[in-house]
DNA sequence: TGCCCCTTACG
DNA sequence: GTAAGGGGC
């Protein structure tokens, strides 16, 4: 015995913070700690990262160093899977115990017990806790016993509890004679583009880390709060949170946002409300995601499998212009050059920005996959690469809830009408004018579909998929 | 977290 | 002519 208490590591992941952290409290309670993040593109089942996601990631990580660095905590960064990097950095820091926080995906999941399992074999000990969601997706169920399908009576239960306070910050440890295992340096982790680099327009409407995270939620609740509830639905105002990223890479942790949300509660009641229940909405998809691992690949509602969406290497099902035609479509969704105002603003935010106001999102999801017939798929891989809150759960979750494929998804029939909803949510036209210079002058496209025709066509699709379910249903009873 | 069209009432 | 409200998609 050398009467030196052993090392803890604390194993960063989706929870690039240093305030209400369960994992980092209970390491430095443990002892000397040192902090673990590992760029794990090598697990089986494990979604790479898109580009904006790894240039967000690339100086959130700048910043966990830093707030580490004032906990004398010090950071080692690994590349490769996480069962083999989590148990060797163990190894080489004799550590007793490694520490997380919980994930909720499959493959993450996977990954996790594999880890814990083979520091268990070398005499180690691995510890989770919850930090990254106020429910644990098992723990929730319907009075049957099932997950909940629906979101309003799952939210109701949810928010019946009080859920606990938020940690404190912890306080700085006494690093002498910490020995700390190689690691990388950040820039070796090649997470920023080049050839070409564009980030500038994503530098100039973010600073990701968790310090930029809380002040973006003390400002919002000390100002923008109240008013949220309608100008929310104003994309040319700053009407919302703009707190996604930082939820997404837990620099903000839901405990706090629901903490920092209470006593505005009276005040603003509804804003409140309407602001929790986006709270709500995030545990939702992630509750799906656990209940349902390939949520960003299979229909949840099975008779949208014959929806004849289209996807790359399949011809037009009208016999058309054939699969030239549609990838084009594609194309000019991608690039904001449909000749849909509201679309192409939205999609050009996305491009510059890496996020786009949650009412256009619906907007262009609705347009892409009723409009332009294209699978919610295609538009969930491109908001994965471009968002830089590209979130596991709730990407696909939304994509589906927009398609009508996914669990309380948005009805068929629900169809937005992006001339309607400009004309209602940014009638000074402030948005369109921020994202389209051009627009009203000759430079600008034609639209690239008929609204009303594709509306129609659209519906027709959906009508026919649903009938003949009803008569496989009918031939499956009576055979 | 919808759109469209019809009816009705009113001037 | 048009605004408001209801029902179907």
């Amino acid at each position: 015995m050398t009467g030196r208490p052993e090392v803890s590591i604390v194993w960063f992941r989706d929870d690039l913070r240093t305030a209400d952290h369960p994992a980092l409290r209970a390491a430095l309670d443990a002892g000397p700690t040192i902090a673990l993040y590992v760029l794990d593109e090598q697990s089986p089942g494990v979604r790479p990262l898109g580009g904006a996601a790894r240039w967000w990631l690339h100086h959130a990580l700048a910043d966990l160093r830093k707030g580490l660095a004032e906990l004398k905590v010090p950071l080692v960064i690994r590349r490769g899977s996480a069962a083999s990097v989590v148990p060797d950095v163990a190894s080489r820091a004799g550590a007793g115990a490694v520490f997380w926080n919980r994930r909720y995906g499959a493959p993450e999941r996977r990954a996790d017990q594999a880890v814990k399992a083979l520091l268990a074999a070398a005499g180690r000990t691995g510890k989770s806790f919850q930090a990254t969601l106020l429910h644990e997706p098992w723990r929730i169920t319907t009075q049957q016993g099932n997950p909940y399908r629906v979101f309003t009576p799952f939210w109701k239960t949810l928010s019946a509890h009080d859920f606990r306070p938020p940690l404190a910050a912890p306080g700085p440890q006494d690093a002498r004679n910490l020995a700390v295992p190689d690691g990388l340096e950040l820039e070796e982790l090649d997470l920023l583009p080049s050839h070409p680099d564009w980030s500038g327009p994503l530098s100039e409407a973010w600073t990701p880390g968790e310090q930029a995270g809380q002040e973006i939620l003390a400002d919002f609740l000390d100002d923008r709060l109240t008013d949220y509830r309608e100008a929310r639905e104003r994309p040319g105002v700053d009407g919302s949170s703009r707190l996604s990223p930082y939820l997404r890479w837990g620099h903000v942790s839901p405990f706090q946002v629901w903490a920092g949300l209470a006593p505005l509660r009276r005040e603003a009641p509804e804003s409140s409300a309407t602001f929790a229940s986006e709270l709500g909405w995030r545990e939702f998809a992630w509750h799906q995601l656990y209940h349902h691992p390939r949520l960003a690949t299979v229909n949840l509602r099975p008779e949208f499998d014959r929806h004849p969406w289209w996807l790359p290497g399949e011809e037009e099902p009208d016999g058309g212009g054939g699969d030239g035609d549609m990838t084009a479509l594609l194309h000019a969704w991608q690039r904001g050059t449909t000749g849909i105002p509201l679309v192409d603003a939205g999609q050009r935010q996305l491009w510059n920005a890496g996020w786009m106001h949650n009412r256009v999102r619906m907007v262009s999801a609705s347009f892409l996959v009723k409009n332009l017939g294209i699978h919610w798929r295609l538009g969930e891989e491109w908001f994965w690469d471009t968002l830089v809150d590209a979130d596991p759960a709730a990407n696909p979750f939304n994509w589906q809830w927009a398609a009508g494929s996914g669990a309380d998804a948005a009805p068929f029939f629900r169809i937005f009408n992006p001339q309607t909803q400009a004309k209602t949510h940014d009638p000074d036209g402030r948005y369109l004018a921020e994202w389209i210079p051009e627009l009203n002058t000759p430079e600008y496209p034609q639209p690239c579909v008929d609204l009303l025709d594709s509306r129609k066509d659209a519906l027709d699709r959906l009508k026919i998929m649903s009938e003949s379910g009803a008569h496989q249903a009918q031939t499956a009873g009576r055979s």
